[in-house]
DNA sequence: ATGGTCACG
DNA sequence: ACGTACGTGACCATT
């Protein structure tokens, strides 16, 4: 028989430590839970055992701990952070079929050896599962360890790999160590000797006695001989301290170790709970029934097809309709009290969603990109997944699997495809995401905001935005000639050729083969990104060309070569506009992104001229002036920053004005631009370090900057405290439109991860506001050119930025609507001031 | 899959 | 003693 047994501690910590937070959506930490259990099941894939044991600390009191204790006083204690993850991963554990195991007064490396004997005296083997060196002295012809070095990779230790890495076999470790030490455990051993010399002392006299036996032998240098003597008490605690004990009072049987059947619908709901979806399909588990339901007779739903007649039938009978529609396959999955109906086809597609009925759906946009095209109107009344998107802006998917179990929705057994099964899940997943987003106060936002906001955003998808093909591919061909003749140069420069697209090979050829000073480091190396190179301008012509290749093989790998791969056969790039992706509020570009083309450098905004308006057109672009800091002067009602903006005079200037204790005509434009850092700096949460390096002066100059801000703007100052206190007391903060963010972050134990908390807790009601506002006016741009008759059609967003499509003759009207709306679509104690610009293509459009 | 880098607001 | 401004997405090299 083969027992597995699990130092418990030692593998949480590691999974602790090894994995980045995680945390569900009301704060509760879970990244131990999930390294452990991944690890787990890793260790039990590799090993095959026939049983499992898995220890715990419990607080340690006999004499050995009570010293140990003594001397891990100054280790710092588990942090909150992973101890509220003992209780669930213990029960997890349960549920699943383990039997834990403590004992009271001994540590889990007690009981691992306890175990590990019990298997060698029976005649059984052992593997032992750990993050801890200490155990390997455990290790004999019965007994392994497995050290788990990371989440994916354990080392195997048996008898021969101890002995060739240590150079003694496992019984000796501990004797080595009562010399040698361990400062993490505070094992004192023998001060001056290290592992080299103990080695060599334990391999020459055996062990400690020995050692001490033979202190006169001439072989034992006067300087050591002086180093044991004195520490010779201090040895023999040592070897005491590291000595794990193998008669702990635990149950031997090892068949007490079997692991269970457990509880399996028990663990599934645990692992819901704590929002582990990836563990669940591990382990293939899936909530099918709720605690209360399990009581009645598990319904089994059917599937029927539905169109023609029936499909008619059927729709005058209803008013509202739950569905799910896979537009690959046009069909239509419509969920009712007892049967999933499947309709098919693209003419009753189109009589479904033409039909009039309210729309319960788990994704609109889709539905709204198909209604545009083929002209029909949909009335969709809830999205599933921007409902959820509002509950818990920090989720990584809104898929329907995950948030029936997420909100413990029942998943009945349907008599077909099994991957239909959750689509049963949606009236009810429906009718709780409502009720939810009711009492949090949201329902102005899913349905005045985000819903209509998906329409427009699926028309700005089927629209697409024209692109000159042939210009990019021209620019193209020109970057990639700049390209070659930079890496030539470069090449020679350096003496070899490389890769200068690799941070590694880059790193070696500047600080080793040209001897540059590094100036900072990254986890894998030095560092080589623009700051680092441009602080080495000087040093050798090389560095510039460096940074000229990577600006222009950028813009030519990603704005020429991606971008030509985007455009549609209609001559047109259609990017994916996603809602539930920023945890602010903003929304996301993808494939392509056009929210970052290049504008701030003149070669990168050369694309812009390839971004243009179709025949007959004219792009109108419109673009909010200074919007968060308005937000900012709103919602701190600071009386300075207000009357800066009512008085419409320029808010850098004034912030200069006030930082550098000059009047307003002294205002340099040195000045001003310190002083627009500034106010970023505010809105993202300053700190003094950042500010120095951003614009280049002393912390100390860059603290008084900070600090006569906050003098004069006081009203920003005090909001700046109140926001993270009434967030620390919420665990969340608002927009001015009520959207939240949860902000576990700031009951965390590490500094720094609190002190990422605060920033947040001051910039995400600022850009989530600034966010809320620029929805609301593209939702009303684009009911009042469809209201006025226009053919203008909204084609981007870019956060502060909207731009319309417009036929020429209808441009100025556009223009005038567009700043109006987005001047308009709130009214704050400032002026919100819109400027709109036309042109043939963006380069031109963009003020 | 992850990290480094860099494009945007 | 440590790390250091908010929010994104794409590309490339590397594991």
């Amino acid at each position: 028989m083969k027992l597995l047994v699990v130092d418990g501690n030692s593998i949480l910590n590691r999974a602790f430590y090894g994995i980045k937070p995680l945390t569900t959506k009301d704060g509760q930490f879970t990244n131990a839970i999930y390294g452990f259990m991944t690890m787990l099941e890793r260790m039990k894939a590799d090993v095959q055992p026939d049983a499992v044991a898995i220890a715990f600390d419990l607080k340690a009191k006999t004499f050995r701990h009570e010293m140990y204790d003594l001397y891990k006083a100054n280790r710092k204690g588990m942090p909150e952070e992973l101890h509220q993850q003992m209780a669930p991963l213990k029960e997890l554990l349960a549920d699943l079929g383990y039997t834990i195991v403590t004992c009271e007064g001994y540590e889990a490396d007690d009981i691992l050896g306890t175990l590990s004997k019990a298997c060698a005296d029976s005649g059984n083997t052992c593997v032992i599962a750990t993050g801890d060196r200490d155990s390997l002295q455990l290790v004999n012809d019965s007994v392994s360890v497995r050290l788990a070095k990371n989440l994916n990779g354990t080392m195997l230790y048996t008898p021969e790999v101890v002995e060739q890495e240590y150079g003694v076999p496992p019984k000796k470790l501990i004797e080595i160590k009562a010399i040698q030490g361990d400062s993490s455990d505070n094992i004192p051993g023998v001060a001056g000797i290290g592992p080299k010399g103990a080695t060599e002392l334990i391999q020459k006299y055996g062990d400690l006695d020995g050692v001490y036996a033979h202190i006169d032998d001439p072989d034992i240098k006067p300087g050591m001989r002086n180093k044991l003597e004195a520490s010779k008490d201090n040895a023999y605690l040592s070897r005491k301290l590291g000595e794990i004990c193998l008669d702990a009072p635990v149950n031997t049987d090892l068949s007490a170790y079997t692991v269970g059947e457990g509880d399996k619908a028990a663990a599934a709901r645990l692992m819901a709970r704590l929002e582990l979806f990836s563990l669940m399909k591990k382990f293939d588990l899936e909530i099918t029934e709720t605690k209360e339901v399990q009581q009645e007779e598990q319904r089994v739903f059917q599937t029927e097809s539905l169109s023609g007649e029936a499909l008619k039938a059927f729709l005058g009978k209803c008013n509202e309709l739950y569905l799910s529609i896979d537009f690959n396959e046009h069909k239509a999955y419509i969920s009712t009290e007892e049967l999933l109906y499947i309709v098919e086809g693209e003419d009753n597609l189109k009589t479904i969603l033409g039909a009039g009925k309210k729309l319960y759906t788990d994704n609109a946009k889709p539905i709204f990109a198909y209604c545009d095209k083929v002209g029909i109107d949909c009335n969709v009344a809830f999205d599933i997944s921007l409902a959820a998107y509002l509950l818990s802006p920090s989720s990584s998917s809104y898929e329907l699997d995950r948030l029936c179990a997420e909100y413990s929705i029942p998943v009945a057994k349907s008599d077909g495809d099994d991957s239909l099964s959750y689509l049963y899940a949606i009236p009810a997943l429906c009718s709780r995401l409502a009720d939810d987003i009711k009492d949090i106060a949201e329902d102005k936002l899913l349905y005045e905001m985000e819903i209509p906001l998906a329409h427009v955003l699926a028309r700005m998808e089927n629209i697409g935005f024209e692109v000159d093909v042939e210009g990019i591919r021209a620019y193209g061909e020109q970057l990639e000639k700049e390209v070659r003749e930079l890496q030539q140069s470069i090449y020679d420069d350096v003496g070899y050729e490389f890769n200068i697209n690799s941070p590694k090979q880059l790193a070696t050829a500047l600080f080793e083969e040209l001897n540059l000073p590094p100036r900072k480091k990254t986890k894998s190396g030095y560092s080589t990104n623009a700051e680092v190179l441009e602080s080495l301008i000087g040093f050798h012509p090389v560095i510039e060309k460096i940074l000229e290749y990577r600006t222009v093989a950028k813009l030519k790998s990603t704005y020429c070569d991606s971008l030509i791969d985007k455009v549609a056969d209609d001559g047109r790039i259609h990017s994916s506009f996603n809602q539930t992706e920023t945890r602010t509020g903003r929304i996301s570009s993808t494939e392509p992104n056009l929210q970052n083309i290049p504008v701030r450098t003149e070669r990168g905004r050369e694309f812009r001229r390839f971004f243009r308006a179709k025949e007959g057109c004219v792009l109108v672009d419109a673009d909010y002036s200074q919007i968060e800091l308005r937000v900012l002067a709103h919602i701190s009602d600071d009386e300075n920053m207000r009357k800066a903006f009512t008085e419409n005079i320029d808010i850098h200037t004034v912030t200069a004005s006030e930082v550098f204790h000059v009047s307003i005509d002294e205002v340099t434009p040195l000045m001003r631009s310190r002083a627009k850092a500034v106010n970023f700096g505010i809105v993202y949460g300053i700190g003094a370090f950042s500010l120095s390096k951003d614009i280049g002066v002393s912390m100390r100059e860059a603290q008084k900057y900070i600090e006569n801000y906050l003098a004069h703007f006081s009203a920003i100052d005090q909001y700046m405290k109140e926001v993270i206190e009434k967030a620390k007391v919420d665990g969340y903060v608002t927009t001015l439109e009520g959207r939240r963010r949860y902000l576990p972050e700031l009951s965390a134990s590490n500094r720094n991860t609190r002190a990422f908390g605060e920033r947040v807790a001051r910039n995400a009601p600022i850009q989530g506001t600034a966010a809320d506002i620029i929805k609301i006016a593209m939702v009303h741009v684009d009911e009042r050119l469809k209201r006025e008759g226009l053919s203008a059609r909204l084609i981007l967003q870019v956060h502060d930025e909207l731009i319309v499509e417009a036929p020429a003759y209808e441009m100025m009207q556009v223009a005038m609507l567009l700043q109006e709306e987005m001047e308009n679509a709130v009214h704050l104690s400032v002026p919100l001031v819109a400027e709109a610009a036309m042109g043939e293509t963006w380069y031109d459009a963009k003020g």
